[in-house]
DNA sequence: CCCCTGCGCGACATTTTGTCGCACCCGCGC
DNA sequence: GCGCGGGTGCGACAAAATGTCGCGCAGGGG
C-alpha cells in the first residue's frame, strides 16, 4: 500500500460523508483505486504518500473552503489533476479554481461519468457554446453575491454593507443553493 | 492612488456598438486608451498593429463566439490580459476561458470599476479591498432586466420567459423606478 | 369571426425581506 | 483576566415582494 500508484489513485475530499462514499464506491467499482479525506488536514496527510493522479474537491469543507487545497496539492503532486466538484457552484469560484490550477469546474449533482469526463484532457473541438438564454434574475444575483463575497474574503458582514443589503437576508441568500439558469 | 499608466491600450471586441462605445468612452474618460472592434475579423486585424495590453472581449459576437478569439489574441500580443465580458454568463465558458488564458471573466451587467479591476492582477489578497463599490443587487437586477428586456424588443412576455420569471412579477419590476446604487 | 399572444391590473396565498435581539467566538490592548 | 469591537449564526415577527389566477382588452392572422 505504501508503494507508488501504479495505476491513477483518486483521492476524493468531500466534506459528506454520505456522498463521499457514494462516489468513492462508484469510482471504485469502474475499477478506479479510491482514497478518502473528509477534511483539509486530512487531505494534507493524504496527499503526499498517496500522491493521487486525480482529484475530485468538495469546496465547502465544513465551512472552510476547499479552494486554498489547490495550490498545496499541486505543490505536492504537480502531476495531479484536479476537479472541483461544489453544490454550490458560482462563476467567480469556478474561475479561481481554474487559475489556482484546477482542470475542471462542475456543479453537484454530477454524475460519475460526468466527473470522469472532467479528467479527460480536452475533447478536441469541444468549445463550450454559450448559453441561449441570459442568466436568470436569480442566478445573476448569486453570481454577484457570490463575486462580492470573495472580493472580500468571505466576510459576510463585509460583503452585506458592500452590497447594500442585510446581513441576515444575505445570511439567508448563501444558505440556499444556487439555483440553475 | 497610483493609477496605471495612459500607456496601457485597451481593445473592446464588442458586438453592441451602443455598449462598446459607452465602455469605450468610459474608459477614455479615465485616461485610458481605447480602440474598439465589432467583429472577430475587426479585433484580429488591428490586434498586430495596436499590441492592445488589455482586452475586453464579449462573447457572442454577432451569433459567433468570442472564445476562439483568446488564443490568437494571446498567440500575437503574448503580454496582454483578456477579461471577458459576457451577457450570456455560464460556469461552462468561464472555465473554457480561463483556461484558455483569459485573466477574468465577468458577467455582463458589470460597472467599468468591476471592469478595471477585473485587469488588476489581485489574487492572493494583496492590496487592502479598493473602494470600488460594487453595485446594490437591486441596481444590478435592473440593468440585467433592462438588457434582456432589450433584446427582445420591449417584450414583456417574452423577456419574463427569457428570465424564468413571472409576468407579472417583471410588470411590477418595470413600474418602479431604476434604484441607484 | 375566432384564436393566439401580449398587456395591464385586481386579489390573495406564499415567500422573502427587513429588523431586533441574543449568544458565542476571537483578537487586542489594558 | 476583562472589556471592547467585529464577525457569525439564528429565532421571531411584521412588512414587503413575489407567485399565481383570473379577468378584460387590443392587434393580427387565418
Amino acid at each position: 500500500m505504501s508503494e507508488a500508484p501504479p495505476e491513477g489513485l483518486f483521492l476524493i475530499i468531500e466534506d459528506d460523508a454520505l456522498f463521499g462514499r457514494v462516489l468513492a464506491r462508484a469510482l471504485a467499482r469502474r475499477g478506479h483505486r479510491v482514497a478518502l479525506a473528509a477534511t483539509v488536514e486530512e487531505a494534507l496527510r493524504l496527499a503526499p504518500e498517496l500522491a493521487p493522479e486525480r482529484v475530485v474537491l468538495d469546496l465547502n469543507l465544513a465551512g472552510a473552503s476547499g479552494l486554498p487545497l489547490i495550490a498545496p496539492l499541486l505543490a505536492i503532486v504537480p502531476e495531479c489533476r484536479i476537479v472541483v466538484l461544489t453544490g454550490y457552484a458560482s462563476i467567480a469560484t469556478a474561475v479561481e479554481a481554474i487559475k489556482l490550477g484546477a482542470t475542471h469546474y462542475l456543479a453537484k449533482p454530477a454524475d460519475v461519468d460526468a466527473i470522469l469526463a472532467a479528467f479527460a484532457p480536452q475533447p478536441p473541438g469541444t468549445q463550450a457554446a454559450p448559453p441561449a438564454q441570459p442568466l436568470s434574475v436569480r442566478r445573476l444575483e448569486w453570481e454577484h453575491i457570490q463575486r462580492v463575497l470573495a472580493e472580500h474574503d468571505g466576510n459576510i458582514s463585509a460583503t452585506a454593507r458592500a452590497l447594500r443589503m442585510h446581513r441576515r437576508t444575505l445570511q439567508r441568500k448563501l444558505m440556499k443553493r444556487p439555483v440553475r439558469g
